[in-house]
DNA sequence: ATGTCAGATGCAATCTGA
Protein backbone atom coordinates (compact mmCIF):
# COMPACT_ATOMS: atom_id res chain seq x y z
CA UNK A 1 0.00 0.00 0.00
CA UNK A 2 1.58 3.30 -1.01
CA UNK A 3 0.96 6.48 0.77
CA UNK A 4 1.39 9.99 0.37
CA UNK A 5 1.12 13.77 1.44
CA UNK A 6 1.54 16.76 -0.54
CA UNK A 7 0.86 20.34 0.61
CA UNK A 8 -0.18 21.11 -3.06
CA UNK A 9 -1.16 25.54 -2.36
CA UNK A 10 -4.34 25.43 -4.21
CA UNK A 11 -5.66 22.06 -5.57
CA UNK A 12 -7.75 24.45 -8.07
CA UNK A 13 -4.10 25.99 -9.58
CA UNK A 14 -2.37 22.64 -9.03
CA UNK A 15 -4.86 20.44 -11.01
CA UNK A 16 -2.37 20.42 -13.93
CA UNK A 17 0.28 18.86 -11.94
CA UNK A 18 -2.10 16.70 -9.41
CA UNK A 19 -4.05 14.61 -12.13
CA UNK A 20 -0.40 13.32 -14.01
CA UNK A 21 0.96 13.29 -10.50
CA UNK A 22 -1.68 10.35 -9.39
CA UNK A 23 -1.41 8.47 -12.84
CA UNK A 24 2.30 8.71 -12.33
CA UNK A 25 2.83 7.52 -8.80
CA UNK A 26 -0.65 5.71 -8.36
CA UNK A 27 -0.53 6.10 -4.53
CA UNK A 28 -3.54 4.72 -2.76
CA UNK A 29 -3.91 7.12 0.07
CA UNK A 30 -3.40 10.98 -1.01
CA UNK A 31 -3.47 13.62 1.83
CA UNK A 32 -4.04 16.72 0.83
CA UNK A 33 -2.81 20.39 2.72
CA UNK A 34 -3.48 23.47 1.46
CA UNK A 35 -6.66 22.66 -0.98
CA UNK A 36 -7.90 26.01 -0.98
CA UNK A 37 -11.24 25.21 -1.18
CA UNK A 38 -14.59 24.43 0.36
CA UNK A 39 -15.94 21.22 0.12
CA UNK A 40 -18.69 21.74 -2.47
CA UNK A 41 -16.19 23.66 -4.50
CA UNK A 42 -13.72 20.63 -4.07
CA UNK A 43 -16.58 17.96 -5.35
CA UNK A 44 -17.60 20.34 -8.52
CA UNK A 45 -13.87 20.15 -9.77
CA UNK A 46 -12.68 16.82 -8.47
CA UNK A 47 -15.12 14.03 -7.91
CA UNK A 48 -14.89 13.56 -11.53
CA UNK A 49 -11.39 13.01 -12.37
CA UNK A 50 -10.47 11.06 -9.10
CA UNK A 51 -13.32 8.59 -9.45
CA UNK A 52 -12.46 7.66 -12.59
CA UNK A 53 -8.89 6.93 -10.88
CA UNK A 54 -11.10 4.83 -8.23
CA UNK A 55 -10.46 7.09 -5.69
CA UNK A 56 -13.01 7.60 -2.59
CA UNK A 57 -12.78 11.12 -1.15
CA UNK A 58 -12.99 12.81 2.61
CA UNK A 59 -12.29 16.59 1.97
CA UNK A 60 -12.58 19.39 4.54
CA UNK A 61 -12.51 22.78 3.26
CA UNK A 62 -12.65 26.28 3.74
CA UNK A 63 -13.74 29.06 0.83
CA UNK A 64 -10.17 30.59 0.94
CA UNK A 65 -7.52 29.28 3.39
CA UNK A 66 -6.66 26.30 4.94
CA UNK A 67 -8.23 22.99 3.69
CA UNK A 68 -7.23 19.49 3.85
CA UNK A 69 -8.36 15.92 2.06
CA UNK A 70 -8.22 12.46 2.13
CA UNK A 71 -7.87 10.27 -0.91
CA UNK A 72 -7.96 6.47 -1.22
CA UNK A 73 -8.44 3.70 -3.33
CA UNK A 74 -8.47 1.08 -0.25
CA UNK A 75 -11.08 2.24 1.69
CA UNK A 76 -11.97 4.96 3.39
CA UNK A 77 -14.15 4.82 6.85
CA UNK A 78 -15.20 6.51 9.90
CA UNK A 79 -14.39 9.69 8.26
CA UNK A 80 -13.45 12.73 10.91
CA UNK A 81 -13.20 15.81 10.03
CA UNK A 82 -11.37 19.06 12.32
CA UNK A 83 -9.77 18.14 15.70
CA UNK A 84 -13.08 17.43 17.79
CA UNK A 85 -12.47 20.06 20.83
CA UNK A 86 -8.92 21.83 19.05
CA UNK A 87 -8.78 25.33 19.21
CA UNK A 88 -9.75 27.88 16.73
CA UNK A 89 -8.04 31.11 15.58
CA UNK A 90 -10.67 32.52 16.71
CA UNK A 91 -12.58 29.69 14.86
CA UNK A 92 -11.51 26.55 14.06
CA UNK A 93 -10.35 26.22 10.75
CA UNK A 94 -10.04 23.27 8.10
CA UNK A 95 -6.86 21.70 9.15
CA UNK A 96 -7.08 17.88 9.53
CA UNK A 97 -9.37 14.67 8.61
CA UNK A 98 -8.90 11.63 9.39
CA UNK A 99 -10.40 8.12 7.72
CA UNK A 100 -9.44 4.86 8.15
CA UNK A 101 -7.86 3.36 4.42
CA UNK A 102 -7.01 -0.08 4.20
CA UNK A 103 -6.85 -0.89 8.08
CA UNK A 104 -4.88 2.16 8.78
CA UNK A 105 -5.81 5.15 10.87
CA UNK A 106 -4.85 7.88 8.59
CA UNK A 107 -4.77 11.49 9.58
CA UNK A 108 -3.85 14.28 6.86
CA UNK A 109 -2.89 17.34 8.69
CA UNK A 110 -1.85 20.78 7.88
CA UNK A 111 -0.64 22.72 11.19
CA UNK A 112 -0.91 26.01 11.77
CA UNK A 113 2.09 28.12 10.75
CA UNK A 114 2.45 30.12 13.71
CA UNK A 115 3.46 33.31 12.38
CA UNK A 116 5.86 34.65 14.56
CA UNK A 117 6.84 33.40 17.91
CA UNK A 118 4.94 34.09 21.11
CA UNK A 119 2.44 35.73 18.64
CA UNK A 120 -1.05 34.43 19.67
CA UNK A 121 -1.24 32.52 16.37
CA UNK A 122 2.31 30.89 17.50
CA UNK A 123 0.21 29.77 20.71
CA UNK A 124 -2.26 28.73 18.80
CA UNK A 125 0.20 26.41 16.67
CA UNK A 126 1.25 25.04 20.35
CA UNK A 127 -2.06 24.18 21.45
CA UNK A 128 -3.33 22.78 17.89
CA UNK A 129 -0.83 20.34 18.71
CA UNK A 130 -1.13 19.29 22.02
CA UNK A 131 -4.95 18.50 21.24
CA UNK A 132 -3.58 16.59 17.93
CA UNK A 133 -1.52 14.36 20.48
CA UNK A 134 -4.64 13.77 22.57
CA UNK A 135 -6.37 12.72 19.60
CA UNK A 136 -4.02 9.96 18.13
CA UNK A 137 -3.40 9.10 22.41
CA UNK A 138 -7.09 8.30 22.56
CA UNK A 139 -7.01 5.95 19.62
CA UNK A 140 -4.56 3.28 18.87
CA UNK A 141 -1.41 4.88 17.81
CA UNK A 142 0.32 1.85 16.54
CA UNK A 143 -2.28 1.53 13.63
CA UNK A 144 -1.96 5.34 13.12
CA UNK A 145 -0.26 7.56 10.76
CA UNK A 146 -0.29 10.90 10.71
CA UNK A 147 0.51 12.51 7.74
CA UNK A 148 0.75 16.60 6.54
CA UNK A 149 2.32 19.68 6.55
CA UNK A 150 3.52 20.48 10.45
CA UNK A 151 5.07 23.45 9.71
CA UNK A 152 7.98 22.45 11.94
CA UNK A 153 11.80 21.33 11.31
CA UNK A 154 12.08 18.55 13.66
CA UNK A 155 15.82 18.98 13.96
CA UNK A 156 18.49 21.69 12.70
CA UNK A 157 19.45 18.52 9.76
CA UNK A 158 16.06 19.61 8.94
CA UNK A 159 16.68 23.32 7.40
CA UNK A 160 19.43 24.19 4.95
CA UNK A 161 20.81 26.68 7.55
CA UNK A 162 19.34 27.04 11.20
CA UNK A 163 21.12 30.47 11.27
CA UNK A 164 19.03 31.53 8.83
CA UNK A 165 15.69 30.67 10.74
CA UNK A 166 17.19 32.27 14.08
CA UNK A 167 14.08 33.98 15.86
CA UNK A 168 11.78 32.82 13.27
CA UNK A 169 9.24 29.92 13.32
CA UNK A 170 9.29 26.20 12.56
CA UNK A 171 12.60 25.96 14.62
CA UNK A 172 11.78 27.04 17.83
CA UNK A 173 12.22 24.66 21.28
CA UNK A 174 8.48 24.69 21.66
CA UNK A 175 7.33 24.07 18.72
CA UNK A 176 10.09 20.85 18.16
CA UNK A 177 9.07 20.00 22.25
CA UNK A 178 5.14 19.87 21.13
CA UNK A 179 6.66 17.76 18.04
CA UNK A 180 8.52 15.44 20.31
CA UNK A 181 5.36 14.93 22.72
CA UNK A 182 2.94 13.80 19.69
CA UNK A 183 5.78 11.87 18.79
CA UNK A 184 6.20 10.79 22.19
CA UNK A 185 2.70 8.62 21.61
CA UNK A 186 4.81 5.53 19.59
CA UNK A 187 4.97 7.70 16.19
CA UNK A 188 8.27 7.49 13.83
CA UNK A 189 9.29 9.67 11.50
CA UNK A 190 10.03 7.23 8.88
CA UNK A 191 10.84 9.49 5.98
CA UNK A 192 14.30 10.08 8.88
CA UNK A 193 14.65 6.69 9.69
CA UNK A 194 15.06 5.74 6.23
CA UNK A 195 17.83 8.70 5.49
CA UNK A 196 19.39 9.28 8.84
CA UNK A 197 22.59 11.43 7.31
CA UNK A 198 20.63 12.44 3.95
CA UNK A 199 19.75 15.91 3.27
CA UNK A 200 16.18 16.03 2.62
CA UNK A 201 13.66 18.87 2.34
CA UNK A 202 10.09 18.87 1.22
CA UNK A 203 9.69 22.62 0.91
CA UNK A 204 11.10 25.12 -0.71
CA UNK A 205 10.49 29.13 -0.96
CA UNK A 206 9.48 30.04 -4.28
CA UNK A 207 11.65 33.00 -4.70
CA UNK A 208 15.48 33.53 -4.91
CA UNK A 209 15.52 30.39 -6.84
CA UNK A 210 15.58 28.80 -3.16
CA UNK A 211 14.51 25.34 -4.93
CA UNK A 212 17.15 25.50 -8.00
CA UNK A 213 19.94 25.91 -4.98
CA UNK A 214 18.27 23.10 -2.86
CA UNK A 215 17.69 25.60 -0.13
CA UNK A 216 14.79 24.45 1.84
CA UNK A 217 13.44 22.69 4.79
CA UNK A 218 11.76 19.05 5.50
CA UNK A 219 8.49 20.13 7.12
CA UNK A 220 5.91 17.37 5.97
CA UNK A 221 6.40 14.57 7.55
CA UNK A 222 5.07 10.67 7.36
CA UNK A 223 4.32 9.68 11.25
CA UNK A 224 3.50 5.96 11.66
CA UNK A 225 2.75 4.13 14.40
CA UNK A 226 4.76 0.97 15.54
CA UNK A 227 2.93 -1.24 13.22
CA UNK A 228 2.49 0.89 10.19
CA UNK A 229 6.14 1.82 11.09
CA UNK A 230 6.99 -1.97 10.86
CA UNK A 231 6.13 -2.47 7.35
CA UNK A 232 7.56 0.14 5.85
CA UNK A 233 9.48 -0.80 2.51
CA UNK A 234 10.36 2.82 0.89
CA UNK A 235 10.09 6.30 2.00
CA UNK A 236 10.81 9.20 -0.02
CA UNK A 237 10.48 13.01 -1.31
CA UNK A 238 9.33 13.09 -4.89
CA UNK A 239 11.60 16.00 -5.69
CA UNK A 240 10.42 15.62 -9.50
CA UNK A 241 7.18 17.37 -8.70
CA UNK A 242 8.33 20.77 -7.10
CA UNK A 243 10.65 20.72 -10.62
CA UNK A 244 8.51 22.17 -13.71
CA UNK A 245 5.89 24.25 -14.69
CA UNK A 246 4.17 25.66 -12.21
CA UNK A 247 4.51 23.22 -9.23
CA UNK A 248 3.45 23.52 -5.48
CA UNK A 249 6.34 24.96 -3.07
CA UNK A 250 6.45 21.82 -1.30
CA UNK A 251 6.75 18.33 -2.63
CA UNK A 252 4.94 15.22 -2.20
CA UNK A 253 6.34 12.58 0.51
CA UNK A 254 5.87 8.63 -0.56
CA UNK A 255 5.63 5.79 1.57
CA UNK A 256 5.57 1.87 0.74
CA UNK A 257 4.45 -0.24 3.39
CA UNK A 258 4.55 -4.11 3.23
CA UNK A 259 1.48 -6.54 3.54
CA UNK A 260 0.35 -6.30 6.52
CA UNK A 261 1.04 -9.46 8.67
CA UNK A 262 -2.18 -11.14 8.89
CA UNK A 263 -1.94 -10.98 4.96
CA UNK A 264 -5.09 -8.92 5.15
CA UNK A 265 -3.67 -6.13 2.67
CA UNK A 266 -6.59 -4.58 1.96
CA UNK A 267 -8.63 -4.13 -1.31
CA UNK A 268 -6.28 -3.81 -3.67
CA UNK A 269 -7.30 -3.69 -6.93
CA UNK A 270 -5.57 -2.98 -10.29
CA UNK A 271 -5.45 0.39 -11.43
CA UNK A 272 -9.11 1.25 -13.52
CA UNK A 273 -6.94 1.81 -16.75
CA UNK A 274 -3.79 -0.51 -16.17
CA UNK A 275 -4.83 -3.14 -18.77
CA UNK A 276 -5.79 -6.56 -17.69
CA UNK A 277 -3.39 -8.92 -18.55
CA UNK A 278 -4.11 -11.53 -20.53
CA UNK A 279 -4.70 -15.15 -19.09
CA UNK A 280 -2.14 -18.08 -19.50
CA UNK A 281 0.15 -15.79 -21.26
CA UNK A 282 2.28 -15.44 -17.37
CA UNK A 283 6.01 -15.00 -18.82
CA UNK A 284 7.78 -14.42 -15.62
CA UNK A 285 9.54 -17.42 -14.15
CA UNK A 286 8.45 -19.25 -10.89
CA UNK A 287 9.67 -18.62 -8.23
CA UNK A 288 9.96 -19.95 -4.92
CA UNK A 289 11.05 -16.55 -2.91
C1' DA B 1 15.50 44.51 -2.10
C1' DT B 2 9.90 39.45 0.97
C1' DG B 3 13.18 38.60 -5.17
C1' DT B 4 7.03 34.20 -5.64
C1' DC B 5 2.88 32.52 -5.60
C1' DA B 6 -2.29 32.37 -4.43
C1' DG B 7 -6.71 34.43 -2.93
C1' DA B 8 -9.44 38.58 -2.29
C1' DT B 9 -11.08 43.01 -3.67
C1' DG B 10 -13.12 44.79 -7.62
C1' DC B 11 -11.17 46.17 -12.43
C1' DA B 12 -5.67 48.16 -11.20
C1' DA B 13 -3.04 47.74 -7.98
C1' DT B 14 -2.56 46.63 -3.46
C1' DC B 15 -3.46 43.82 0.65
C1' DT B 16 -2.81 39.24 3.36
C1' DG B 17 -0.89 34.69 4.12
C1' DA B 18 2.69 31.56 3.46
Amino acid sequence: MRLSTWNVNSVKQRLPRLLPWLDERRPDVVCLQETKLADGAFDALLSGPLAERGYEVAAHGEAQWNGVAILSRVGLDDVVAGLPGGPGFPHQEARAVAATCGGVRVVSVYVPNGREPDSDHYRYKLDWLATLRDIVAAGDPATTVVLGDVNIAPTDDDVFDPAAYAGHTHVTAPERAALAELQGVGLHDVVRDRWPDARVFTYWDYRAGMFHKDLGMRIDLVLAGDAVADRVKAAWVDRQARKGKGPSDHAPVIVDLDEAPDGDIGPVVPPPSAPAAPRGTAKLPQSRN
